[in-house]
DNA sequence: CCGACGTATCAACATTTATTGATGAGGAAA
DNA sequence: TTTCCTCATCAATAAATGTTGATACGTCGG
């Protein structure tokens, strides 16, 4: 049984997420569209720095960005949150699994 | 309605699985504990390699160990996976959202 | 056209993280 | 006891990542 999974994509989604600025972005996006300004108000960051979690976020496809006048919106992209999801359930132990001492003919590395 | 939600614990999941070596170690754990030469064997990582991210997986509290005679077995820890899935779902995009277009009265920033 | 604003990008630096090879500790077999 | 096996840890180095301040770019208001 394959498990539908893909290793590189899922670290690459833990890795965008694997700094607490960033998953503070994302808690912000729960409830809506924000501008840079907006979460620079809220998380305590310098606009650079801001911008370049972002652009993590983005290149993984977690967040996605609107121009509109001077101004750049950011919104969560709800299917790659989904594919997040669906390697979370993956990785729970299958519920048939290798009891810890069904090896009883002697230990590992046969 | 606060969310019940730790950023700083949640970075720290991210984290520990933000690399392929590590997601791909919860992977072959899913079926069952492993020893350290299993693990070793199915991945094609040097064995100081492997120790240190199986720590790295350890110290967040994703995988537990157990001693006997001179082999480590390692599991997944149920538990950490299931904040992992909490957060993943969290995350998710509220359905009472601030809708794109709701600041009609002008653009963010106030 | 000019200056202010919001944001992205860049260079330099500091910090963190990963890899490798060597060493050490404890158990098991001879 | 001696030696081998499994694994953890360490030191050194390499590579990736985050931060800061400066600069550049497009947009808006005057």
């Amino acid at each position: 049984m394959k498990v539908a999974f893909d290793t590189s994509r899922a670290a690459e989604l833990f890795h965008a997420l694997s700094d607490e600025t960033r998953v503070g972005i994302l808690e912000m996006l729960r409830d809506g569209e924000k501008c840079v300004c907006d979460l620079q108000g809220d998380l305590d960051a310098a606009q650079s720095r801001l911008s370049f979690h972002l652009k993590v976020l983005r290149d993984a496809g977690l967040v996605a960005d609107r121009k509109e006048g001077r101004w750049s919106y950011y919104t969560i992209v709800p299917d790659a949150l989904g594919e997040l999801h669906d390697v979370a359930v993956s990785l729970q132990p299958s519920t048939r699994r290798t009891l810890p001492l069904s090896k009883s003919a002697g230990p590992c590395c046969g």
